[in-house]
DNA sequence: AATAGTCTTCTACATTTGTAGAAATACTTT
DNA sequence: AAAGTATTTCTACAAATGTAGAAGACTATT
């Protein structure tokens, strides 16, 4: 099961947030803000497909993510992955390094990171 | 405008073709192929976006992409990035590296090619 | 010319998504 | 207690998506 774009995006702020009333969530929303019922009923459809839990606090809820960005976010990678890269990780990774212009920082950065990487592997 | 799930990857084949008739697209799809007429909606609506353009040849139509993979693609990734990663490549290059588990022979070819986009800016 | 094969366009219909009003419920403040 | 505030659930509805039949047009064959 995935989310729905906007789904994604409230999944976002969620994420963002930690945990959420409805209220916090109605306010990170940029204006114009949509009704507060289109939250409740993204939020609703997120707890049916099992992205979004919450406590009660007092009568009001407290929502949190039930997965983590991470988590989430690689799902939708290893997609991506598999649809335009054959199913090759580095395939996507060279491809994406070399266009997505990064600056000279950025790719110093990412050579440590890789370096990091190879030596964890001795 | 964006390709919904189905359009997606019937462009990927095409890409893949580089250009089709019909016949060719039905053929790489694995038992129990669609209908015909479902191919043809989709290729219908994938005109509709701009994103196929045919030529005749004879009265046959011979489909092609009007975009390139890389293109489409840079774009759908741009997006991700902009959602989940703050809209910095960087940051996502990182993420990516860190939880895609390559292999050592991948790491050292990405780790040439950050080399040589550090050369070019120099 | 009659038949069969290939393809496109039209039409259709169920499902999912984006959006939100109406009504019910509970809490807060006057 | 009356009114206002916050929130949830129900219901609704338009648009997009996934899927495909019916009918028409053209080509190759018999």
């Amino acid at each position: 099961m995935k989310l729905s774009k906007t789904e994604e995006e409230l999944m976002n702020h969620l994420w963002e947030l930690k945990s959420a009333f409805m209220k916090d969530l109605l306010e990170v929303y940029p204006d114009p803000k949509p009704a507060a019922t289109t939250i409740s009923t993204l939020l609703k459809r997120m707890q049916d497909k099992d992205f979004v839990g919450y406590n009660l606090v007092g009568n009001m809820r407290q929502y949190f993510p039930l997965v983590s960005k991470d988590n989430y976010f690689a799902k939708h990678i290893k997609g991506l992955i598999k649809n335009f890269f054959n199913d090759s990780p580095a395939q996507f990774a060279s491809f994406f390094t070399q266009k997505s212009d990064l600056s000279e920082d950025e790719l110093l950065t990412l050579k440590s990171i890789i370096e990091d990487q190879l030596n964890q592997k001795k």
